[in-house]
DNA sequence: CCATCATATCAGCATATGCTTATATGTTCA
DNA sequence: TGAACATATAAGCATATGCTGATATGATGG
């Protein structure tokens, strides 16, 4: 049973890849393909800034890649399953090598609850 | 019946994503997912200089997406099925929308006749 | 061999990108 | 309200990227 594929302008489809082809954004989207994370859990796990982060998510919800929810304090994140991208986008992370040690390594640092 | 997906190290897929991510490379690899071409007719059908096609073309061999027949005056270029990169250079394609009308519009000027 | 065509490479430039630091905004809780 | 925490934004900088024009290399055919 073969699943229609919805054809992408080439244009649009240039922006995401160009967007995934971020080695941590690329890894942002990987975690939240199977978790919802909130900013701090990515500023733990990779080594740069809150305000990389920050930048690396606006421009992943600028086009529709992902979507942010406020939950108090906290904004979790999440893949945005209305996106038109979101099809390829999950194809493409099929390829990925799961980044769920990273989180693992959180968990055990106990970093992971602070944010839930 | 699923096929298994061969996974890929973050690091070498985000490499090749950010080559995917330039609209002009993009709609090159769409083409040779059906079409071998030459150096000459991509010239034809962007509009950029001969330098940058063969710049674009550098960079997709040199990480493997695809690699060059010389026949006679002319090198043709098409994907490499050998590449780690293949499966998923094609799952992504298939979600682009078809660029042949580009090639189309070329034959008609019969430009495409001379590389043949 | 030389002119011509096809392709690759080099050098230089303008713009895009990703990062940091500093600062602003928003939320919680005493 | 004010301190502390979470997140976003602004400004500036270094590097990467894509392009052009000039030139080098390689093949063809008289």
């Amino acid at each position: 049973m073969e699943t229609t594929i919805k054809e992408i302008e080439i244009e649009k489809a240039g922006i995401v890849l160009k967007l995934l082809g971020d080695k941590t954004r690329l890894a942002m989207m990987k975690l939240l393909e199977k978790n919802d994370c909130c900013v701090c859990e990515f500023v733990e796990i990779f080594e740069v800034s809150q305000s990389a982060i920050s930048q690396h998510l606006r421009k992943l919800r600028d086009v529709g890649l992902v979507k942010e929810q406020r939950k108090g304090q906290w904004i979790f994140y999440s893949l945005n399953k209305d996106s038109d991208m979101y099809e390829m986008v999950l194809r493409i992370l099929e390829f990925i090598s799961s980044q769920d040690e990273r989180l693992e390594e959180l968990e055990k640092q106990g970093l992971r609850i602070s944010c839930s």
